[in-house]
RNA sequence: GGUCGCGUGGCCGAGUGGCUAGGCAGUGGUCUGCAACACCAUCUACAGCGGUUCGAAUCCGUUCGCGACCUCCA
């Protein structure tokens, strides 16, 4: 099998993956403020860490992947001048913060249960960690890398770029920044415009305040993540993850936070996911035009044609490699639907195959074509090509047009069961297992055979009349070689 | 304006020097009472211009178009 090769964000090349402490791997990915109800942007880099946990996993690494829910100090505007996003939402919904966060912390988990993505190994939460978040304050205060003025705390950009380099991340020069980042008109306690928040004094008003030694107030966005990394990882770990749109600010304060606190460089691979599209923009809540997932479910947005199925949406992302954009459209999602039910179904009908005494076609280039995929940098479109050239070879095989051996057969099956399954993460949508319905299955087997009895006699109407009928239940018939099959669909 | 990236066939989306990506849609056929599924065949491509090379979608230059970040954003 191929080494792996991730693409560090960083470096800006793909460079082998070697963990820092070989067979454990920390995976750190940046999760969501929970103001609002998830949308098909926020999917993006859920499901394509999930598939960077499941493979990692999968080859066999101890992964302890850590995602933060962040519920305090992400500001609606600038850094120095903004509401906090939660206590705003708090407000419009004349409710406690805290009501907002669990609300849609629920609704965040309910939606990445549907695309059947693995939760994470842990889970903290920003406002469960301000000691921690004061403690690191403490330390960059002490290093010399941040002031206080009227109770916050900033850190000192321009200082810290002396010893370090700020910018290296998202390949800005110090001058670059300091040049073009927007004045503040004198109103800031910031030295300088480039610098950011570690803690905020609160408003009176302000609900959400901890303690401190410079105020009653609360922490700085950038802050979480080196602290409850750190807490959670270390002082160094493998993988970072995020949206593109985080590599600046957020993840080049962080790396100056850690290092500033620490001294140390804290990761060693970045990864950053492209954006999700809409006419060609990025999808996002500034911009209003976003369709949350559960508006993707139910096909209730004016721009959704149809209700999705959460697994077509995280096969419409899997299709596209993370590092491009994907342009969202109906069009699209309809493709991946009908691409998605191919593969499943050859997945499904591989299991009912017979094998012959030898193959007459040759699989061997299948497997390795599929992992080399993956192992390049998670490259989940080529592998999802290489399956559909074996869903050809099985759809043959059950036509009878070609033959697979024993040992054949069972390659595929693995194959397909490792990487459709585990590492694809996809599943069956089915939604009323028969298993479990027995008053159904009988009812089910009494049309067919009624059917069947009406089309011996040619009564084709009446027959083509069930048919129509059952799928208006969403319930499809299937007449084939071997008898009528029935399916339900969500 | 600065930094970075992208531009592939009707649509989506891989590929980064020579070999059919793949999916969806279309067309012709096989199968079917008719469908659906499936199978076989088939069609359309690398934004423009210039250069390097035996050979470029792929490297270099340039023009045009689009986007991301530089405010919050997955």
């Amino acid at each position: 099998m191929a080494t792996l090769e991730i693409y560090n964000s960083i470096a800006r090349e793909k460079q082998e993956f070697k963990p820092l402490n070989h067979p454990y791997v920390g995976l750190y990915v940046c999760g969501p403020t929970v103001y609002g109800e998830a949308h098909l942007g926020h999917s993006r880099p859920y499901v394509t860490f999930d598939l960077v946990y499941r493979y990692l996993t999968f080859l066999g690494y101890k992964v302890r992947y850590v995602r933060n829910i962040t519920d305090v100090g992400h500001l609606v505007n600038d850094a120095d001048e903004g509401e906090d996003k939660i206590a705003k939402q708090a407000r419009l919904e004349r409710v406690e913060p805290m009501e907002v966060v669990k609300r849609y912390a629920d609704s965040f988990h309910d939606n990445m249960d549907q695309l059947n993505t693995l939760r994470p190994s842990i889970e903290p939460i920003a406002s469960g960690h301000i000691i921690e978040q004061i403690e690191m304050i403490k330390q960059i205060l002490d290093n010399g890398y941040g002031y206080e003025k009227n109770g916050s705390v900033y850190f000192d950009v321009e200082k810290y770029n002396k010893d370090h380099h700020y910018g290296k991340l998202s390949g800005r020069k110090i001058e670059d920044i300091l040049e073009n980042t927007r004045s503040l008109d004198g109103k800031s306690d910031k030295k300088h415009s480039a610098d950011f928040a570690l803690w905020k004094k609160a408003m009176p008003e302000h609900i959400m305040r901890w303690p401190s030694p410079w105020s009653d107030g609360f922490p700085g966005w950038h802050l979480e993540c080196s602290a409850m990394s750190t807490k959670y990882l270390g002082e160094q770990f493998d993988i970072h993850g995020g949206g593109m749109d985080l590599l600046f600010p957020h993840h080049e304060c962080e790396i100056a936070q850690n290092k500033a606190s620490k001294g140390i460089e804290p990761v060693k691979y970045w990864m950053h996911n492209n954006m999700i599209t809409i006419n060609g923009q990025k999808m996002g809540k500034s911009l209003g035009n976003f369709i949350t997932l559960n508006e993707l479910f139910s096909g209730d947005h004016k721009l959704v044609e149809q209700p999705y199925a959460p697994m077509t949406i995280r096969f419409f992302i899997l299709q596209a490699h993370y590092r491009s954009t994907v342009d969202f459209s109906n069009e699209a999602l309809q493709a991946a639907q009908k691409g998605l039910k191919r593969l499943l179904a050859g997945a499904k009908t591989l299991l009912e195959l017979d094998s012959s005494d030898s193959s007459s076609v040759d699989i061997s280039n299948i497997k390795p074509a599929v992992f080399n995929a993956l192992s390049d940098d998670f490259n989940s479109p080529i592998a999802i090509a290489q399956l559909f050239d074996a869903v050809k070879i099985i759809n043959s095989v059950k036509d009878g047009k070609a033959t697979l051996s024993k040992n054949d057969l069972t390659e595929l099956q693995d194959l397909f069961n490792d990487v459709v399954f585990t590492i694809l993460g996809l599943k069956e949508e089915s939604k009323d297992n028969s298993d479990n319905n027995e008053l159904v299955n009988g009812l089910m087997e009494t049309i067919i055979d009624t059917r069947k009895e009406l089309k011996a006699r040619k009564e084709f109407e009446l027959t083509d009349q069930i048919r129509d009928n059952l799928a208006k239940h969403n319930v499809q018939i299937k007449d084939t070689r071997e008898g009528t099959i029935w399916s339900h669909e969500k």
